[in-house]
DNA sequence: TCCCAGGCTCAAC
DNA sequence: GTTGAGCATGGG
């Protein structure tokens, strides 16, 4: 039950870009205000000129969590510098300057891209709630009902079906399992985070006798939560969108045959094998350095509004 | 109606 | 190790 104002002022930042850039798909837009969930309970969000006005369900969320949340506590200016290595980047920074990588909930990022494989956006935030309303706990703000994302042990004890009947398709028998990991204590999100890049991706994506340990984490859904909730800056994940920048504006990073795979990747023939994934990964990483993730996020959020 | 989507699993080479 | 089919589903 809080209101309270954030100074922004000579502080870079885009609410909408960075809540509207397919990192996280909960955030709904409604007269002026956005509405999401923070740490269990309802935050309520406008961006001002100089300032951030916030109202909030509880009072733990305050203006550090709020900071923290948006990363507003990382020098912006400095990361995108580091980045702007040629003109399509420079282009896209441009573009959507202030747009910044969340530092979201670990577990629920996590379930979120192992559910927004072979879909689309608009799909997957279809699919999130359909999660949140029927699983999640209810949190009562400003007359309205809101649902929190639902823990591994509610969904754990759901059943396939069950799961499926949110839309999930084949993706349900992945959330089941996954929940069971978590809420078992087998799979440790928090040690996870604790890791550098290379060993948590190696955690997330590992094999037991040739079969995955967490059945629907490959390398792009594990790039997505190291980056988007892990503060695994480097981590570049490759879906379609970033195959096409890739394959388009820098095939000079990549050998003929890479780029041959990028192609066929980026016109939706072919996906990519979890080396030749790695390959590419590897070799974005070495281009952009230790925030190649935030110049994913901008050349993504550039390609994906090119369709109009 | 058809195509596509913040890919992954599994069998067959 | 690489390749290719199959996958459930709904938005456009």
């Amino acid at each position: 039950m809080g209101q309270f104002t954030i100074n922004t002022e000579g502080l870079p930042f885009s609410l909408p870009y960075t809540l509207d850039s397919g990192q996280a798909f909960r955030w709904r837009e409604s007269g002026n205000f956005w509405y999401g969930v923070i740490d269990g309970g309802i935050l309520k969000i406008r961006q001002e000129e100089h300032a951030l006005l916030c109202s909030s369900s509880s009072d733990g969320i305050d203006t550090q969590k709020v900071f923290h949340y948006f990363a507003l506590d990382e020098d912006l200016e400095r990361i995108l510098a580091s980045v702007m290595k040629d003109r399509h980047i420079t282009e896209a920074v441009q573009m959507y300057y202030g747009l910044r990588i969340m530092k979201q909930d670990v577990w629920e990022c996590l379930l979120s891209f192992v559910v927004a494989t072979n879909s689309n956006i608009p799909r997957i935030k279809g699919m999130i709630s359909n999660l949140c309303e029927r699983y999640g706990e209810k949190v009562e703000f400003e007359g309205e009902t809101y649902s929190l994302f639902p823990g591994a042990a509610a969904l754990a004890r759901a059943t396939v079906t069950e799961l499926a009947g949110c839309g999930l398709g084949y993706r349900a028998r992945y959330v089941k399992s996954i929940s069971e990991a978590v809420d078992s204590g087998w799979m440790s999100l928090e040690e996870i985070r604790l890791h550098d890049y290379a060993r948590a991706r190696e955690i997330l994506t590992a094999e037991i006798l040739g079969k995955k340990t967490f059945m629907g984490i490959g390398p792009k859904v594990a790039d997505c939560v190291l980056l988007f909730s892990c503060d695994k800056t480097s981590a570049f994940p490759i879906d379609v969108w970033m195959a096409r920048v890739l394959a388009r504006d820098y095939p000079g990073l990549f050998d003929a045959e890479l780029t041959a795979k990028l192609a066929s990747k980026a016109s939706g023939q072919a996906s990519l094998s979890e080396a030749t994934y790695e390959r590419l990964a590897s070799a974005a990483r070495g281009y952009f350095g230790d925030y190649a993730g935030y110049a994913q996020q901008y050349l993504f959020h550039r390609e994906r509004l090119k369709e109009g």
